[in-house]
RNA sequence: GCCACCGUAGCUCAGUGGUAGAGCACACCCUUGGUAAGGGUGAGGUCGAGGGUUCAAUCCCCUUCGGUGGCUCCA
């Protein structure tokens, strides 16, 4: 005899127990046309659920009540459409093998093994997309059967799938103790999956949806096993909200900065240089230039010193930090020197043997560097420090060069070769923590510069399973307190998550997503107890006494290839005046006023700002349409009537009509101040717009 | 590194087993026009590279380089 609590308070008694399909048809036929699933104690489950029991019902649509999407309505729809999907494709493709089709925050997937016969392409989408289109208009009940572990893994075993008997061993260990089917209309007639659901009701409750894209997964994420071909798809409640969707994705490539920066000619890749390796053409180096200026000027406040340091080290240096030989899959070879290479070439060394030679330091070499901190141990370590001196902050915008993987380099966000603006503080064990908040106010004032408030903060803790750090546990500790502590100073949410610690320290990262939603690490700060002891690095304490002193790596942009890449999206290539590589453009309305639009750039010129003049035979509509297309931030108007005035018609980026006019010196005068302010004061509001 | 797809003019992209086309950009000419494209003419390509099949390959096949989306990895 249930008494179901409803969302509003309300409360509904029954004789007998009832399903959630028909607490939806008692409450209402609206309801119960629009249900998709219930909430039931907070567990989302079929319609066909019975509520048996006293408890809080809310029943799923795709519209929650202030007519907002529900989060649970969409995933309900994605998860059944990778059913519809995967009977599609499993129809066309008779020896394909299901895995596994989960629902994602932008649609779903399912991996699928094709072996032993034809591969899925994507000319096959349009078949697939026909036949769900039909599995869909059948309007086909979502059928939930269960079988008992045993019983069902017999099932499974008949059926011979490794892989699903593998996810039904796997829901054994989570503790099921029954197994789940869900058909597409009749158990046993229509096609059927195992799965734990819940599903929509009906297949013809799946609004709208599109087979998006092919990829490669390994099975459960495993290189060494099967490999596996994933099948990306997404589905909306409504085709409108498809279509929006659909377009979302169309305007997010326009702002994507591999785009952006052939557009506005910010940076180039070249096949010839080589993969991964970014050349920054005059536009982009003015971009990375002021950013770098900006820090400078912070870092100079700061009490930092400034460093250079060469693009490569001797091998030995990189034993003692411990990046060689451990990380060398991640590092480009050692360059070895001329003699060392002809000798080795008369003794026929092999490529193995020279391997093991130079990771013994039998053959010495060099090593293009891969992080800047050795090179900077090295200085500190030049001269006898006090604790007087302490802290020692060292700073260098510094090339480093990884070996990634072919197929994860891609823009600028993932390169081989980039420069951090990189920073070694070598402090007192009592300092730790001022120091560590100094860094951090850095990131948070780079981000609240460049207006970039959508990040999180991670804390990257050692995984105490894995092998690949070094150093004492109970630095380690120390270290991982230090930087939970300062993490907690930010007053943002953070998260803890093992594993993605720096091999010598932990770390506290910030974290931004990219327009087509991968995360990318942007600044990072990592506290290191294991560097000074590996090199024995040492100051002389009030004591008179050596005492190690602690290090923290800090880099607020992270590298600036990777920031930079972020911040053409963040900005959708619009800059700031302070950081647009044109930061206005004069344009005469003809001929006649040539010489006053030359006036006018020469001042603007000789103010310091970075300006430029149109003076071809287009029409005004002409020049405003180029400069917009390169997203200039102001363009000057000037024809008879501003020359006759001294003045001129201001337009700015981004606006439908100009601002007006103001006068010649004004306008000199408040550009300068908006790009020396960074922004804080502005043009417009001197022209009171 | 792995899987799928892609690579044609500076850029965006059509196209075909018989050695190529558009728009924009560029150059020149006309036009001197007040807030997102005035008109004309012209130049520009070893169809990513190498090999194969074919009388003939930009097109089909193989290899390779590069790009995209994922997977895996990421100090």
């Amino acid at each position: 005899m249930p008494t179901i609590t409803l969302p509003d308070g309300s409360r509904r008694s029954y004789e007998q127990p009832i399903t959630a399909a028909q607490l939806a048809a008692d409450i209402g036929p609206g309801l119960a046309k629009a249900a998709l699933a219930a909430r039931i104690e907070g567990t989302v489950r079929d319609l066909s659920s019975t509520i048996d029991r006293d408890c809080a019902v809310a029943l799923i649509t795709p519209r929650t009540r202030d007519r907002g999407v529900d989060a649970d309505a969409l995933q309900l729809i994605r998860h059944s459409c990778a059913h519809v999907m995967a009977e599609a494709i499993a129809k066309l493709f008779p020896h394909a093998k299901l895995v596994y089709g989960p629902p994602l925050d932008t649609g779903f997937y399912y991996d699928i093994s094709f072996e032993g016969g034809r591969a899925i392409s994507t000319e096959d989408f349009p078949a697939i997309e026909a036949e769900m289109t039909r599995i869909i208009g059948e309007n086909r009940p979502f059928t939930r059967c269960e079988l008992s572990l045993r019983d069902g893994l017999d099932k499974l075993r008949a059926e011979g799938s490794k892989f699903k008997l593998d996810n039904a061993e796997r829901a054994r260990e989570a503790g099921s103790t029954t197994l789940s089917w869900y058909a597409t209309g009749v158990p046993g007639t229509n096609w059927e999956d195992l799965c734990r659901g819940p599903h929509v009701p009906s297949t013809g409750r799946i609004g709208a949806f599109k087979v998006m894209s092919l990829a490669s997964s390994y099975w459960k994420g495993d290189e060494t096993l099967d490999r596996l071909t994933r099948v990306y798809g997404t589905a909306f409640a409504t085709a409108e909200e498809l279509a929006a969707h659909l377009t979302q994705l169309d305007e997010a490539k326009k702002r994507d900065h591999r785009v952006l920066g052939k557009q506005l000619r910010l940076f180039h890749i070249d096949e010839m240089v080589g993969q991964g390796l970014i050349l920054w053409t005059p536009n982009g180096s003015i971009v990375r230039q002021e950013l770098q200026n900006f820090i400078s000027d912070e870092l100079r406040k700061q009490g930092y010193t400034q460093v250079f340091t060469p693009h490569i080290g001797k091998l030995d240096l990189y034993r003692t930090s411990g990046h060689f030989p451990y990380y060398r899959e991640s590092q480009y070879p050692p360059v070895i020197e001329h003699e060392q290479m002809a000798a080795l070439a008369k003794e026929g060394c092999s490529c193995g043997e020279l391997a093991n030679r130079l990771e013994k330091g039998e053959i010495d070499g060099y090593l293009l560097k891969p992080m800047n901190c050795p090179h900077h141990i090295r200085i500190f370590a030049s001269s006898p420090h006090s604790y007087r001196d302490m802290p020692v902050r060292l700073s260098e915008f510094g090339t480093v060069y990884r070996w990634e993987q072919s197929g994860e380099i891609g823009g600028m966000t993932r390169v081989r070769g980039f420069t951090q603006d990189d920073a070694h503080l070598f402090c007192r064990e009592d300092q730790v923590a001022q120091e560590l908040l100094g860094c951090l106010s850095l990131v948070k004032l780079i981000f609240g510069t460049l207006g970039m408030n959508e990040y999180r903060v991670r804390v990257g803790l050692r995984d105490s399973d894995s092998a690949k750090y070094v150093g004492d546990p109970k630095n380690w500790g120390k270290a991982e307190d230090a930087c939970r502590t300062a993490a907690r100073t930010l007053g943002v949410p953070f998260s803890e998550e093992p594993g993605e610690a720096a091999f010598y320290g932990p770390k506290i990262d910030f974290v931004v997503k990219d327009v087509i939603g991968r995360s990318w690490q942007l600044g990072t700060v990592q506290v290191d107890y294991n560097l000074p002891e590996r090199f024995d690095l040492t100051y002389v304490g009030a004591d008179n006494q050596a005492h190690r002193p602690v290090m923290i790596h800090r880099a607020p942009f992270g590298s600036m290839e990777r920031f930079i890449g972020c911040l053409i999206e963040h900005f959708a290539g619009a800059f700031p005046v302070w950081l647009a590589p044109e930061q206005v453009r004069v344009l005469p309305i003809s001929e006649k006023s040539a010489t006053y639009a030359r006036e006018l750039h020469s001042a603007l010129v000789a103010a310091g700002l970075r300006a430029g003049i149109d003076e071809g035979n287009e029409r005004i509509q002409g020049k405003i349409k180029d400069a917009s297309e390169m997203k200039i931030p102001y363009l000057a108007v000037v024809g008879p009537r501003d020359a006759e005035g001294r003045k001129v018609s201001v337009r700015a980026f981004g606006t439908e009509a100009n601002l007006g006019e103001i006068g010649f010196d004004a306008f000199v005068e408040g550009l300068t101040g908006e790009a020396r302010s960074r922004g804080a004061e502005t043009l417009r509001s001197r022209m009171g717009t």
